[in-house]
DNA sequence: GTCTATATGAGGATAGAC
DNA sequence: GTCTATCCTCATATAGAC
C-alpha cells in the first residue's frame, strides 16, 4: 500500500530522509531504512511501492512548506527590501526543520531528474514557481530604486538561491552559529557589501 | 594496472567524469564508461584498479590545478581587495574547464567521504587550505579597512565559495553568460552589494 | 503489520585467450 | 590493449505464512 499520510508512515519517511542526506539515495538501500526502523526490509513494502516513493514523499513535503511560506510572505506584501530580506530569512529558517531534505534536493537532484518517467518532473514545477516569485521581488526592488539596476535579476537570484540551500552542506544545530544568525549575515552581505569604501589603502 | 598519466588514460578519465557528473558516480556503471569510450567492461581494468581509481582522478586533477592557480595569485601579491576578486575570478574560471570534476565534487562529496578508508581524506585536507588561504585574505582586508569589521570571515568564505561552485548546477558554456560576465556580476554584488540605499520609499 | 524466503537482476571485478 | 566469459555479491521487490 502506498497510501496518504500516517504517523507510522510519517516516521519511516523521516527516518529514511536522514539515511539519504547522509549516505546519498542510491547508497541507502531499503534494508538500511527497515533496519533502522526495526523491522526487515519486505515489512517496508507494506508502506511504500518502492524507494523511489520514499524520496519523493521526503521532498514534496519540504517543497510544500516552503512555497507555502513564500505565498504567505508575498500575500502580506510590503517593499521589496523587507520582503527579499523575509525571503532569505524563510529560506534559513528551513535549513533546520527540513536539513535532510534539502540535502537530498542538493546531492540527489541530478539523479532523480534523470531517471525516466517523469515522476519527478514536479521538481522542476516548483523550481519555477519560487524562481518567478524571487524575480519579481527583485525587478520590483529595481523598479522603486531599491536595488541596483545593473544586476541581472535572474542571475542574483541564482545566487542567492545556491547561497541559502548549499549552507546544508556544514550548517549543524546547535553548532556556532544559528539559522538567524545565518540569515542576519547573509542580509548584510548581499544588500551593503562587503567593502568599506576604501580601496587600496594602507591603514594608518 | 592503475599507473600514471598516459593520454588513452587521461582521454578515458574525462570521459568517466562526464557520466559521473550527469548521473551520479553511484549511478554510473563501469560498463558505460567502457561503452562510452568503445571498449568492454573488463578492459577497462587494464587501465584502473577500480572505479574509485577513477573519480579519484577526476577529483585530484581538478584539485591540483586550482590550489596551483590561487597560490600563484596569492604570491603575486597585492592588496586584499584586489586578492580576493581575483581569487574569485580564478574560482569562476575553473568552471569551464572543470565542470564535470566540480559537479562531482558537489554531489558525490558526502558519499565519497562515507566510504571506508582513507582514501579520499585529501579532500578535506585541499579543503582546509583553500579555506586558509581565502580566510586570511578576508582577515587582512579586515585588517586593513577595505573590508567590514562587522562580518564573520570563516562565515564570509563559506558563503563565497558555496556561491562560486554551485553555479555548475545550471551553468551551461555557450550560453547567455560566460564565466568572467559571472565573476564580474558577483564580485560587484559581493563587494557593493544588492541596495542602492533608497529605502522603503516609493518611486517618484 | 511483520516475518520468512526467494525471485530477479545488475554491478564491480577477475582470469585467461587473442 | 581488448575480448570472452564468468564469479560473486548485493540490491529491489514479491509471495504468502503468521
Amino acid at each position: 500500500m502506498a497510501g496518504p499520510a500516517s504517523e507510522r508512515r510519517e516516521h519511516l519517511v523521516r527516518l529514511a530522509a536522514e539515511l539519504f542526506a547522509r549516505k546519498g539515495f542510491q547508497a541507502t538501500t531499503v534494508r538500511e531504512i527497515a533496519l533502522e526502523a526495526g523491522i526487515l526490509s519486505g515489512s517496508l513494502y507494506h508502506h511504500f511501492d518502492s524507494k523511489e516513493t520514499i524520496v519523493d514523499e521526503v521532498l514534496r513535503t519540504f517543497l510544500d512548506d516552503l512555497i507555502t511560506r513564500y505565498r504567505a510572505v508575498l500575500e502580506r506584501g510590503g517593499d521589496p527590501h523587507s520582503v527579499l530580506a523575509e525571503m532569505v530569512r524563510i529560506g534559513f529558517g528551513t535549513l533546520e526543520p527540513h536539513r535532510a531534505a534539502i540535502t537530498v534536493m542538493q546531492n540527489d537532484w541530478n539523479y532523480l531528474r534523470s531517471l525516466p518517467g517523469d515522476r519527478f518532473d514536479y521538481l522542476l514545477r516548483a523550481e519555477d514557481e519560487v524562481e518567478r516569485m524571487w524575480v519579481e521581488q527583485i525587478r520590483a526592488g529595481q523598479a522603486a530604486g531599491q536595488f541596483r539596476a545593473d544586476v541581472d535579476p535572474k542571475l542574483t537570484y541564482r545566487m542567492i538561491r545556491d547561497t541559502i540551500w548549499v549552507t546544508v552542506r556544514w550548517f549543524r544545530p546547535g553548532g556556532r552559529l544559528d539559522t538567524d544568525s545565518l540569515a542576519d549575515h547573509f542580509v548584510k552581505l548581499l544588500f551593503d557589501g562587503l567593502a568599506t569604501g576604501e580601496r587600496a589603502s594602507r591603514p594608518s
